[in-house]
RNA sequence: GGGUGGUUAGCUCAGUUGGGAGAGCGUCGCCCUUACAAGGCGAAUGUCGGGGGUUCGAGCCCCUCACCACCCA
């Protein structure tokens, strides 16, 4: 073996290797075991969140592939609608067009031309990860059997009237001009104004004082609302104001939604541009009107004066004019929540267009049928309500009810190129067809050639296509024989960001036409933040290339590739001292199995996952020492018999006990993966790995070893050494798959194992019958005698390698045998130079003192000890001692303790008791010995 | 305003039906002991956010307050 552990050559080789072989597609063997990836942007990149979600899943299904179940990773990349466009126009505006200058099919061809080119990306990342998804089933949601898919599910929803088709306000991005959902719009809070209007009065000099946040959208006042109860305004309901600037006359209504708190109590009533005037104007028979064009530049339903002007600007001159005629009453700054989409930044607009929508919320249908709630919402409700589906954490069910309880019907149209086109054609009198093409249309409509048939501009929104992800992947609406093994899919793996946007969508549409649930459990993770807890983004300059933990990064190329494509460029100066700060030195290459180790042991149940480059750091150590205790075992084992051909072998105290270890952290382990505990997992095998086999079994095999030592015995230890290991290499597999399989290569024959590879070798299952409490005991007193000596070493700073004498007394006849079968440990692991034992009632010259329960190990002080050093240490001793008496003696002293409290923790308390006395009164003595010195 | 989660060592986090708190990194000593200095051996470090309650016993259960974060309106 390399003397030094170089991950960069080790995963390049075994990655290219297993995805040759074919090691990723399922067996066809053992029971389904399936997770549908998350599918990421087809152009997007890998961040830390996708990282720590693949080395999850991978993780899942590396254990499940170990346990002989038949395993299918299915990938696949998204067309994300908004995203894609809005990259591909980018492109277009820096080389000075625009997509309207394209064209609608040239563009879209354009889009298909970068996909091509940069499609691929993400996914050769995640295999730089050891992601083991099956390539070859890979997916993408425009490919043409998804896309039948889609086409299906949308004709029939139609069909059965859970898709229409109306006139509603929704959220409108001027900037792209499409409508996008609540779910794409990000509400915060930012510095405005209240501005405070004169309305006068139609019949009179008087006027009101309405107050708004959005004085442009006077033009489109359709009424003023006062609330009924409120005793100054009572006497202007039924009459009518003229609207300034305007002209028209306009109601006084009286509404209980307006806060007479707020503002001044009138409210200016705008039922076309927002959502809760919308509702009022409802009530109160109001006709929307709709001042705002599609980039919300004021339209010709407004005065002339205003025509054309951005809403900003219409703002200005509005507040101005209304100033100049003396209406402009005041102006207050306020905070207030300002929506804006996600992807451009732009202030969403609501806006009212015709629009596709999935019925979500109708028990029953006008014509009788059952709606949406009845058979989309409520099924998806049930299924979790009634156990079909587990959530881990079991309390995001809480946040998947509230959405669903009070969901409202879906808007699936959106107004972009890319993506799925709708399946719906009209005729030249305004007539609507849905279809799963044009000729089903005109057949099942007996249109001829002669009508005019035109598709709907529109696409669907990107969800719609992902809700159908785990079984459009798998070959719906054909009855596929993968479609038959793998679903109902075994766990969704993903973010509780997402549960609204794909979770609960995806449930809905499985019920719907998959015929059963989607996931059997829906593990929740948490979010990767950085080192400070915030959210990682490009704007904040915080984001972090997994690929860049994996191989390095200098500081230069690090400062580059945070400052670049920015959208605010002026946050460069800011976001490079930062960086700077953050990694003076750059990133250091810590190959791919220490981020995974580090990302499963990141993996809690909380809902932060703080990463910290410290942790990458401690994990690659880790590597570091797993490859080094194998160097060890095969520089002891190669070669050399390790009774794999048969041969006497006898198993010492030390091999009985670390397979005894061994047993209990494969039980942990896998009862962790179960639970999807990926920290307790990893931690699991951490401490085992280099608090057991490392620290102790691999010292205790050195003696072992040396000389001239009997072969039962050798063959023993040299077999529990490569066995051991193996058996670890095999359970930290998948979480770290290219260290394991480069060592299992070399140790598995030694271990007696065959196999072209790691990755479907049977995961080890902890055998009851090979725990062994009497090794255990026996091994725990050699550590506390090793651990004695050697804190008597360390306070008194003597040499590690110095050999010390030691005396024993007051042993017992068990200390006694097992100082005599461990005599060769103790003197190499404590460097013991001679053990004396003495007679009982004998006088031990001045020595320091360490206790193994009654035992007293004694290191004389000639020559070595100091004085004062070592009273400083018994001090110390002895003040933990006290302190441990007064505590059980105070409880013991407490009568409904002894009385009430379980027999065995009273019992467990008295001999606490009793052994700190004793050792206590051993340890004052020695004090006293030594002060009279 | 409603909801959810959090507050444990200097930092980032574990803590399994309530029985005297752990890890990684960092800190302090002593060591180049032939697997590993990305290491070995030893050490220090916490009124478990505040207050109250239940209990023989609370980091863990209940109430309350404070602060932080997120989600929804």
């Amino acid at each position: 073996m390399e003397k030094t552990y170089n991950p960069a050559e080790i995963e390049t080789r075994w990655y290219e290797t297993w995805e040759r072989e074919g090691r990723f597609a399922p067996s066809g063997e053992g029971n389904p075991y399936c997770i549908m990836i998350p599918p990421p942007n087809v152009t997007g990149t890998l961040h830390m969140g996708h990282a720590f979600q693949d080395t999850l899943m991978d993780i899942l299904i590396r254990y499940h592939r170990m346990h002989g179940d038949n395993t299918l990773w299915q990938p696949g990349t998204d067309h994300a609608g908004i995203a894609t466009q809005m990259v591909v126009e980018r492109q277009l505006n820096a080389e000075g067009s625009t997509r309207h200058d394209l064209g609608r099919e040239a563009f879209v061809e354009k889009i298909w031309e970068w996909k091509a080119q940069s499609g691929g990306t993400i996914l050769e990342q995640m295999r730089r990860l050891g992601a083991s998804a099956d390539w070859s089933r890979e997916r993408f949601t425009m490919d043409e059997g998804l896309s039948e898919a889609v086409r299906e599910v949308f004709v029939r929803l139609h069909e059965e009237g859970l898709i229409y088709r109306g006139q509603r306000l929704v959220n409108w991005d001027p900037v792209l001009q499409t409508a996008v959902s609540d779910l794409e719009v990000e509400s915060t809070e930012e510095q405005g104004s209240i501005w405070r209007l004169r309305y006068p009065l139609a019949d009179s000099d008087e006027y009101l004082v309405v107050a708004t946040t959005r004085p442009e959208t006077m033009l489109g006042d359709t009424a003023v609302a006062v609330n009924p109860e409120d005793e100054r305004y009572q006497h202007l309901i039924g009459r009518r104001v003229r609207l300034p600037l305007v002209g028209r006359e306009i109601p006084i209504v009286a509404d209980e939604y307006v806060d007479a708190e707020f503002g001044t109590g009138c409210l200016k009533i705008t039922p076309a541009h927002d959502f809760n005037d919308y509702e009022v104007g409802l009530r109160h028979g109001c006709t929307p009107i709709n001042i705002f064009a599609e980039d919300a530049s004021v339209n010709d339903n407004a005065p002339e004066a205003y025509r054309g002007l951005d809403r900003y600007e219409a703002r200005k001159r509005i507040v101005a004019d209304l100033e100049a005629e003396g209406l402009l009453e005041g102006i207050d700054p306020h905070k207030m929540m300002v929506p804006r989409c996600d992807r451009t930044g732009a202030v969403v607009e609501p806006y009212l267009t015709y629009q596709w929508f999935v019925d979500l919320t109708r028990e029953t249908q006008e014509d009788g049928r059952p709606g949406g709630w009845a058979e989309i919402t409520r099924p998806a409700i049930q299924a979790v309500r009634q156990g079909q589906i587990k959530f881990v954490p079991e309390n995001w069910t809480k946040t998947y009810y509230n959405w669903l309880e009070d969901i409202q019907d879906w808007c699936i149209s959106r107004q972009l190129w890319w993506g799925h086109r709708i399946p719906a054609w009209y005729d030249g009198n305004g007539n609507v067809y849905v279809g799963r093409d044009e000729a089903e249309v005109r057949e099942r409509h007996g249109l001829g050639a002669e009508v005019v048939l035109k598709q709907d501009e529109d696409v669907l929104d990107t969800w719609f296509s992902s809700a159908l992800w785990p079984f459009s992947t798998l070959g719906w609406p054909e009855q596929t024989e993968a479609l038959k093994t793998f679903y109902p899919t075994n766990v969704l793996v993903t973010g509780f960001d997402i549960i609204f946007f794909w979770v609960a969508r995806m449930i809905m549409m499985g019920l719907k036409f998959g015929g059963d649930v989607p996931f059997r459990e829906v593990y929740i993770h948490g979010l990767v933040r950085d080192s400070e807890g915030a959210k990682m983004s490009k704007s904040k300059g915080n984001v972090l290339d997994p690929i860049d933990i994996v191989d390095g990064i200098d500081l230069e190329s690090l400062v580059t590739k945070r400052t670049t494509g920015l959208m605010q460029p002026q946050r460069a100066p800011a976001i490079e001292k930062q960086t700077r700060k953050a990694y003076p030195e750059g990133i250091a290459a810590h190959g791919t199995d220490a981020l995974r180790f580090t990302f499963a042991v990141l993996a809690t149940t909380g809902r932060d996952v703080v990463f910290d480059m410290g942790r990458v750091d401690g994990y690659r150590n880790f590597c570091n020492k797993l490859w080094n205790a194998a160097r060890y075992v095969l520089m002891n084992t190669e070669g050399e018999d390790c009774g794999q051909d048969g041969g006497e072998v006898e198993l010492g105290t030390a091999e009985r006990w670390i397979i005894s270890r061994l047993q209990k952290t494969e039980r942990t382990v896998n009862e962790a993966i179960a639970g999807y505990r990926m920290d307790q997992a990893a931690q699991a095998i951490y401490e085992f790995t280099w608090d057991e086999y490392c620290d102790w079994y691999l010292e205790l095999s050195k003696p072992a070893l040396q000389g001239d030592v009997d072969a039962a015995r050798a063959r023993g230890t040299r077999r529990t050494l490569v066995r051991v290991l193996e058996a670890l290499l095999r359970l930290a597999h998948p979480i770290m798959p290219f260290i394991t399989e480069e060592i299992w290569q070399r140790v598995a024959p030694l271990a007696g194992a065959s196999g072209e590879t790691i990755m479907d070798q049977p995961y080890p299952i902890a055998e009851a019958g090979r725990e062994d409490p009497e090794a255990e005991a026996e091994i725990d007193w050699m550590q506390r005698f090793i651990l004695g000596i050697r804190r008597i070493r360390g306070e008194m700073d003597i040499a590690p390698g110095k050999r010390l004498p030691v005396m024993l007394q007051n042993a017992s006849a068990t200390d006694l045998e097992r100082l005599e079968r461990h005599r060769g440990a103790l003197d190499f692991l404590a460097r013991l130079e001679s053990v004396e034992v003495l007679e009982a009632g004998a006088e031990a010259p001045e020595s320091a003192l360490a206790l193994v329960d009654q035992l007293e190990i004694r290191v004389p002080m000639a020559g070595l000890i100091d004085k004062d050093a070592e009273l400083t240490r018994l001090g110390k001793e002895q003040k933990r001692l006290q302190d441990e008496i007064a505590r059980t003696e105070g409880k013991l002293a407490n009568e409904s303790f002894v009385n009430r409290a379980p027999a065995d923790v009273v019992g467990r308390e008295r001999e606490k008791l009793e052994e700190a006395r004793s050792a206590l009164a051993r340890i004052e003595e020695q004090i006293q010995r030594i002060e009279a010195l």
